[in-house]
DNA sequence: CGTTCTGTTGAATACCTTCAATTCGCGTGG
DNA sequence: CCACGCGAATTGAAGGTATTCAACAGAACG
């Protein structure tokens, strides 16, 4: 399992551990795969451990009693998911799904506190993670309460442009998924996409959008303006 | 300072730390005093340690560009605020302020992150902390996007019952800050409060709230049920 | 080439907000 | 002790943004 522990000491959580945790890592983790659209865990379920993403994508989401959907998160590989059970509560407080063909590294929860107690760089490291994402739902909230949704979407885009070519930007997630990420539906976005195309601010080929008015984009943002 | 060093270790981020350790966190430590409606941090300030609340009442918030706020927490004391900028970056992500008069005991970033990579128990702590934060938040969120006011402010009547008498909630903050914790603002609160009296639901006399039909309330909470 | 999932568009509606006007509650000072 | 004044809370009418529902177009896939 040379592969394993390769892949191991590369994620964030672990890095700056000596070699012999991360190998004592290896022996506790348990690998398994997900097929698109299947479920990892579900929201309320027992948790015994925490999951990181080896391949492919899955997204961590709230579901409405009218089956309505929030996107949390998106995690990509490297990342780890479930972590808050680990050390408050033992429930997941989400539902997490592949959203594509994935493969999961599990680390029961037992042995990898005892691990975090005896390592002060793993603890930082997951202080670090944990703080980050605290950060993130900090933003979440402030967008969903203090913003309307032109204004969360021109975010998104001004944030997720391609760094070579800053006018390009490309939605790694289909439209809908995008919609309940940004704490909308399908719809609302497709309209707003429509104004903003009819405005000059972008054009839009399938996943691929082009920033046409940056200037424009930044005052929506902003909730200097809005969009008519 | 005995005084100081009692509070400590009183804390619960705090709990089960050795007398030396409170010791050493007393010594860093640096009290400081807010009158009601005073500022101690704001959003995007540099953060260069982190605050635990004395005595009083602080609210963690946003603001949007219009000066709308999203109370995002309301600090009781013993309870650290301002932790999220020790671990990611050095930047509060949120503007606190005392709800009223208010004392508050300051821990240095250095020393408290010196702190933290030698005692594993602190680092424990810490995280529990962060992750009931986190759960709150995945809450927050899902209530923001997934749930109407009236849903909202029903889960809150339930959960904030009285332990001795289930049918009365004494609110303990002003209407107008509930509803800023609710994402909504007083006039629609108003009129939510108005509905359930007028469906015999609840009785509102000024702060305190008596529950009249729980059953109704829980329905409500549930999305099973509408106001009208 | 058809089936299915994703995305788009229109009309009607619902919920919440905005704005403005009052009323209520309470602490302060006369 | 009462009157005043200020902020908090309530209420009404009007407006706006986003959602719902339904129908259709388009892309992806086998």
């Amino acid at each position: 399992m040379a592969k394993l522990v390769d892949f191991i000491s590369n994620v964030s959580l672990f890095k700056g551990l000596p070699e012999e945790q991360i190998e004592k890592l290896s022996r506790i983790a348990v690998l398994h795969g997900y097929k698109r659209g299947e479920g990892i865990f579900s929201d309320g379920e027992n948790a015994d451990g925490l999951y990181v993403l080896f391949l492919g994508r899955v997204k961590v989401f709230k579901l409405s009693s009218e089956g309505k959907e929030q996107i949390l998160h998106i995690i990509e590989p490297g990342e780890p998911f479930g972590e808050v059970a680990v050390f408050s509560g033992n429930i997941f407080p989400a539902h997490a799904e592949a959203m594509e063909e994935s493969k999961t590294v599990f680390f029961p929860r037992g042995a990898f506190v005892g691990l975090i107690t005896q390592d002060p760089y793993l603890a930082m490291n997951m202080l670090a993670i944990l703080s980050r994402r605290l950060k993130y739902f900090t933003r979440l909230v402030e967008d969903l309460s203090l913003k309307e949704v032109p204004q969360r979407f021109a975010s998104y885009l001004l944030s997720g442009s391609d760094p070579r070519d800053k006018r390009q930007v490309h939605l790694n997630i289909a439209k809908g998924q995008l919609a309940s990420l940004l704490g909308t539906i399908p719809e609302t976005l497709s309209r707003i996409l429509g104004k903003m195309v009819s405005e000059d601010f972008i054009t839009v080929q399938g996943r691929k959008i082009t920033v046409l008015d940056r200037e424009a984009l930044e005052c929506i943002a902003s909730g200097r303006k809005t969009l008519l």
